[in-house]
DNA sequence: TTTCATACTGTGTATTTATACAGTATTAAT
DNA sequence: ATTAATACTGTATAAATACACAGTATGAAA
């Protein structure tokens, strides 16, 4: 899929922005009163171009006929993570799932694909999908997602401090995990919001 | 809240779908259309009484200008459920979240908030909501809400036939619960489709 | 009985809106 | 060096749209 320009970019958050908060997409006068533009046509350019690469549907003839491609939108799914690969690669995306409204108490960055039985205890388990904010401020008593050498984990945080991090699975069948990580690579993703799980 | 007439309830649906599927509201010829009508005016008063009863807000002077109210969009959370009343008595319904996607694998009719521990072992804890659809036919294997002599429970469906039907806890400490629907009131209310869990 | 809400048709029109065409300037690609 | 894409202003207009006013008919409420 092509690139978009840093302006194209933005109009199509904006349009995105619209649809969520008023319910319907913008005019093109909107879109133009937005962006301080002093003619509609720049809106429509930006428009036709966002049509070309294939990121909105324009509707001739309709007023607001704009949809955003779906593909683009919707939260990330991240399967199994390649070792060293960013999180959010696409590589790692499997799918995205198209998910608005106020379920969790944060936003959403992505969501994760738990493997494993180590959070068990807690009523997470293989296949649920978890939350995830790309937050690192993250407190004791907090479900993190973790790196640690190029894994990533899923676990209670027990204890941080500069010296030493202890991470808690939620099942008596594993032990702690402590880190050193002036010497150890290690990083704080995010922290997990909730646990979404489909069952057939 | 002023009761609708069966036509404005076929609206405000008509108005809800066309949102969810077009991503934009609809305009009065579209309406007129859908129903038949031979005057957009037809729709216009349609309209109006939608608004003056609360449950849209039109913006004046602004194509496809519908918004329908909150309050009556989202999808029930069913907390504790009164013995004997149904399941979606408004006492019953704690609040209504926003929600819209396909996350689960059909559609959500209402949450139910669990309450203890007899599903542990699948991963369903307090305090989760369970996404509900009405549906009936359910087969084992199912995890189903069942009203047994007007106490709903949420139980694996293990067996069931005209004489007798097995219910599963998910916890080893729990006993499968066994009834003959011809004798004790039994109902299946839906089945479980999964779980949504928001941690603060 | 009279008023009011509902549920329409039919006509008309001011505004809103999409969208084409003609320009200008800047930057990226060939 | 030349072309194409980007990013705008400015003007114009056909079509889409909201919405008012004038009717007709029915049933429910006061």
């Amino acid at each position: 899929m092509k690139n978009l320009t840093r302006r194209q970019s933005e109009i199509l958050t904006f349009i995105s922005d619209v649809i969520s908060n008023e319910g319907m997409p913008p005019t093109r006068k909107e879109i133009a009163l937005k962006f301080g533009f002093k003619s509609a046509n720049s809106a429509e350019e930006h428009l036709k171009a966002l049509d070309k690469k294939g990121y909105i549907d324009l509707h001739g003839g309709t007023s607001r006929g704009i949809s955003i491609n779906k593909s683009f939108l919707g939260i990330p799914i991240v399967g199994s993570v390649a070792a060293g690969s960013p999180l959010l690669a696409v590589e790692n995306v499997e799918e995205r799932i198209e998910f608005n409204g106020n379920i969790f108490s944060d936003s959403v960055d992505y969501f994760l694909r738990v493997k494993g039985d180590s959070m068990n205890e807690v009523g997470i388990v293989e296949g649920d999908l978890i939350a995830i904010n790309k937050r690192k401020d993250v407190k004791p008593g907090d479900i993190v997602v973790a790196r640690i050498n190029d894994d990533v984990t899923v676990k209670t945080l027990f204890h941080l401090d500069k010296r030493k991090v202890i991470l808690r699975p939620e099942n008596k069948n594993y032990k702690d995990i402590e880190i050193n990580p002036s010497i150890e690579n290690f990083d704080i993703e995010g922290k997990c919001l909730g646990v979404l799980r489909n069952y057939n």
